[in-house]
DNA sequence: AATACTTGTTCTCTTTCTGTTCTTGATATA
DNA sequence: TATATCAAGAACAGAAAGAGAACAAGTATT
């Protein structure tokens, strides 16, 4: 599978398809089947290319077995590692305050957050505005990394949407009939809501902060 | 690849032109594809700066192969190897208590930082054990990005180093006669040194926590 | 097992696409 | 003025791609 191999456009063209459609042919297609789902007419077409893909390693070759077009055990491989180093980081989103929607960015940036302080589920980030969790440690201006959930035991810290309308970042503690959102800040109280007010968005898993 | 061909702006620009758009290409641009966008009405003017930039070694030779325009292998690499200098990140080495000589890590480990809470200069990161600067939100068990340098401005949080022994993260206020250490923790008072007592090991640029 | 049907393979022919080369003229640069 | 750079366009040759026919090997049906 040497790259030396370089493949024509049509026939990058259909080995992206067959990547991308690969789930969606229960078995592997016949040319027939392959040249109505691109479009051509004549299978001869088709199958010139199909040769030079086998040649140049990206699926295997099919000696005359009908539906044998399907991709080569090294390809898949190679593709996965290739696939991997997609991560482009972790999004950082907008800003959340006590009271008020998040307020979205524009354009989402991407950080390149740390393991040690985020999860392997999706992440993003919020950056803090208000004093609301302040004898926590977490303060105006930190980036706060929340794993995307739902759901939340009690006792974590939180983004919550009450009413549909405001986030905000607090302990949480659910009970049957009421839940509250505790702020770490000795100057505020914490508030008390039906348990249907409050919609979690997601779990604090790490923060952040710069002294620049 | 030597620079005795030294490209004209022209061809300057159409290689920057490639390298900055090679993503928007599914496929590797046709003379045609990469005419229409640049704003060139003919295959023949753009060709010939083609024909310069294969000379000068950053474009693969096309020899009447219909594959487009590439880079060359060489060229990407030793773009990319300009452009990602071997980040492994920044090391991790050991933990800083008040009171205790920094507690060396037997291996250093490296975390990816984000580029929001380190500088360009060197960092490194320590682990805080106790609660000295707790009342600035920074907690036992956080880590702190430094910036490795041996002076600071008064008013900066920085590494310090007494009587070439005790290492702590403190406030630091420098005058002629003392060196005063501060401590963000009101139960703990500051400590007064003489300046050659003290030794600045490093700045606070950044703090992160987990609550995984 | 014999049959018809499906499907992979090979071939030729044709059309379209794309890189290459030239010539001409315009504009900048020394 | 002389020179280098650049754009436009025409013309050409080879490459890529498609259509279709004919054949052979596999698969299904009876």
């Amino acid at each position: 599978m040497n790259n030396i191999y370089h493949l024509t456009r049509k026939q990058q063209q259909l080995l992206d398809f067959i990547i991308e459609n690969q789930d969606r042919f229960p078995q592997p297609p016949t040319l027939d089947e392959l040249c109505f789902a691109m479009g051509l007419k004549s299978r001869g077409s088709l199958h010139k290319h199909i040769q030079e893909l086998i040649n140049a390693g990206y699926i295997e070759a099919l000696n005359r077995k009908q539906r044998g077009v399907r991709l080569t055990a090294q390809y898949l491989e190679q593709n996965v590692s290739l696939a991997e180093p997609e991560q482009q980081g972790t999004p950082f989103v907008g800003a959340i305050a006590a009271g008020t929607p998040i307020e979205a960015l524009e354009n989402i940036c991407y950080m390149n957050v740390p393991d040690e302080i985020k999860t392997d589920k999706p992440c993003y980030i919020l950056q803090v505005k208000g004093d609301s969790m302040i004898d926590d440690g977490i303060f105006e201006g930190d980036w706060v990394i929340i794993e995307q959930q739902s759901h939340a035991r009690n006792g974590q810290i939180v983004v919550a949407l009450i009413d549909k309308t405001d986030a905000t970042l607090k302990y949480i503690e659910q009970y049957p009939h009421e839940t509250v959102l505790v702020p770490a800040n000795k100057n505020m109280s914490p508030m008390r809501f039906h348990p249907q007010q409050v919609e979690i968005q997601g779990v604090l898993v790490g923060q952040m902060r710069s002294y620049k």
